[in-house]
DNA sequence: CTGAAAGCGCTAACAA
DNA sequence: TTGTTAGCGCTTTCAG
């Protein structure tokens, strides 16, 4: 513990109540070594050209007396790099964060760059004052010199560019066509997309339905773009009412489930909403007078490896956007650490298999979810 | 969203990619707007004095060219108090942090301090370079003008001293015995300890184990004292091998309780060790040949309200942590926006009561366990 | 090895 | 209503 009014070897205020408001400064320090604020700031910074016992005596004071650099200052003569900031680029209704990822996400960055004392800075509501503010605000006022993009991008997205260009170590949980060299670790949904509608067509299906969420977000156009190629590849004509946009509200789920499946044509359906939300299909299904694996087939999406989402699905697609993140974010470490330099590229590339267990996986809860319904 | 680098009304580089490392500055927006630093900043910070149009003409290019007010030279002239920052006095293998209790902070730091647009500092390891760092580091760095500090409190802490002296906003999550106005919200652990000890001298017994979490910290000793003042007063002798230190391990824990209950004489164990681990009680009395609720009568501590740690109990505590806790901040979140200015204290009493339920709660997952056995 | 001076971006105090 | 000046705590530059 340091013992704030008691340094040997000098005197001041010895009082525990006396400490002053803002804190010490490093002439403060200077003063009661008796050297320049410079030869402070060197032992501060662990820099050469101190003598022995300087050094000693000064890093003894700095100790007793509680000093701590001031950050703000620090930061106006160099990017500060103690503080990682976390920040989602979407409304938490429009991409819920769920418990669980949050605390995988925590736990990962604790130890990546809290283990010696680094910070975490969430921004959890850049939206808050202007729906189009800046989600990197963070970054501009210098409060982190990292960050970390969690969640999906709007295809509009134009502050991921000016990060970027920023030159920050950073990195985004997802692509974005308008910046082919962003920084991300992630999984390909196209690639999820096709593979979900191309097992679907090889079974003997043509009009399969998809359940497309994150309209407006690149997670959106990727799923799209690959339904949309593995329609041309079979020639199977394209029917824009088989593909809607869904939330990931299970009531809204249920009923654009309920409408796609009204129609008896639809033999087939893509579960991509990335809700893992079995409840909901079923109750669309329900409603529709439908049963999936006998009068329809689902694919559905996972998070979670070996795992059914679903249990009456005929094959799961599994995406180890996870798995990639953890990737990504190691890599963040380095780049942090200055042992790398350039923008991460992480894609792991999504599995189609039938699952190999019978528990079905619950329904993820959103982290804010009593606070959203309030 | 802001569009950098187009301007209408003057010209700058219009590059998407041309944006400077560092970011604007407030005089880079002057320049723009052809006014003065202190005209900007007048408008930044919402202050009178300004003509409406400079203002609108100011505010559109702060918006379209994305300037942010640098924080850390902000803080230079005033604290910042749009961050409050989280840490923890107690290093997590001695008080580990459980997955539920990170969720719930999180929310409630979400609704009371981020709705809209403040951040939240995590020092998730303020020991990391020396076992005895202040955990306030954080608020002396200026990273944030206010601060919730989540844990125990050791017996010889100085630095909720320092804090109270400092006038910041701050909200501890226990008492301190050295600092009677410390700002706080937590529950009465002392009466609890009383009542629990007294509850069982009245079932008639007389050699009362007690298994002692957080030696060293404050509420260790608060355990204590409820302890002994029971036994005073039935004037019952105290003999301190009832009582032991336990740690949140469930081996040790097991351990413990199997040591206390080798003694054939103890007749009774408080379980406050707060780690709301049935699990590991039987296996202790197991293997000293011993039947909670048959052989000896266990009182069990629980921070849920209406639920069971341990079935066989013949008696639970419940320690409204939470509900203190949510006071707290709610409070803090008036001191922090100026609507209060004086140390904060929430002290809730616990309540003894048999269990109307028959589930058991299960035990807390610590967050960081995968990380801790590395 | 050490220190003085300048300046980072911002705002309080004061002038105009 | 607007602008100028000084200085917050620190580090960089440069001179001893």
């Amino acid at each position: 513990m340091p013992h704030p009014g008691k340094v040997s070897g000098y005197t001041m205020s010895s009082d525990i109540s006396d400490l002053r408001k803002p804190g010490l400064t490093i002439h403060d320090v200077a003063k009661m070594a008796g050297v320049s604020a410079k030869t402070v700031s060197r032992v501060v910074n662990d820099e050469a050209g101190v003598s022995h016992e300087k050094r000693a005596l000064i890093a003894r004071i700095i100790s007793e007396v509680g000093y701590y650099p001031h950050t703000g200052a620090r930061s106006m003569r160099k990017p500060c790099r103690d503080s990682v900031g976390v920040t989602f680029p979407a409304p938490v209704e429009q991409s819920p964060l769920s418990q669980q990822f949050l605390l995988w996400l925590f736990a990962e960055i604790y130890r990546l760059f809290c283990k010696d004392g680094g910070f975490v800075c969430f921004d959890l509501n850049p939206f808050a004052k202007n729906r189009d503010e800046d989600y990197a605000r963070g970054l501009w006022q210098q409060r982190y010199g990292a960050c970390i993009v969690a969640g999906p991008l709007a295809v509009n997205d134009t502050t991921a560019h000016r990060i970027q260009a920023s030159g920050h170590p950073y990195l985004a949980m997802g692509r974005l066509d308008s910046l082919p060299d962003i920084s991300c670790a992630t999984v390909d949904y196209e690639e999820a997309a096709y593979l979900s509608a191309k097992y679907l067509i090889d079974k003997g299906h043509k009009r399969i339905a998809m359940l497309r969420a994150f309209e407006g977000y690149q997670p959106g156009v990727e799923r799209l773009r690959g339904y949309l190629r593995a329609l041309e590849e079979a020639e199977i004509p394209f029917d824009e009412n088989l593909v809607r946009p869904v939330t990931f509200d299970a009531l809204h789920l249920a009923s654009v489930t309920h409408r796609l499946l009204l129609d008896p044509t639809v033999t087939a359906l893509i579960e991509c909403s990335g809700s893992e939300d079995a409840a909901s299909v079923r109750e669309g299904a329900r409603r529709a007078g439908r049963v999936p694996g006998q009068d329809f087939d689902v694919v559905v999406w996972t998070y979670t490896d070996n795992a059914a989402v679903l249990n009456e699905a005929a094959a799961h697609i599994w995406l180890p956007a996870r798995e990639a993140a953890a990737e990504g974010l190691e890599l963040l470490a380095d780049w942090v650490q200055e042992r790398r330099t350039d923008p991460i590229k992480v894609i792991y590339r999504p599995t189609l298999y039938h699952p190999s267990t019978d528990r079905e996986i619950p329904k993820p809860k959103p982290l804010f979810d009593v606070l959203l319904n309030r």
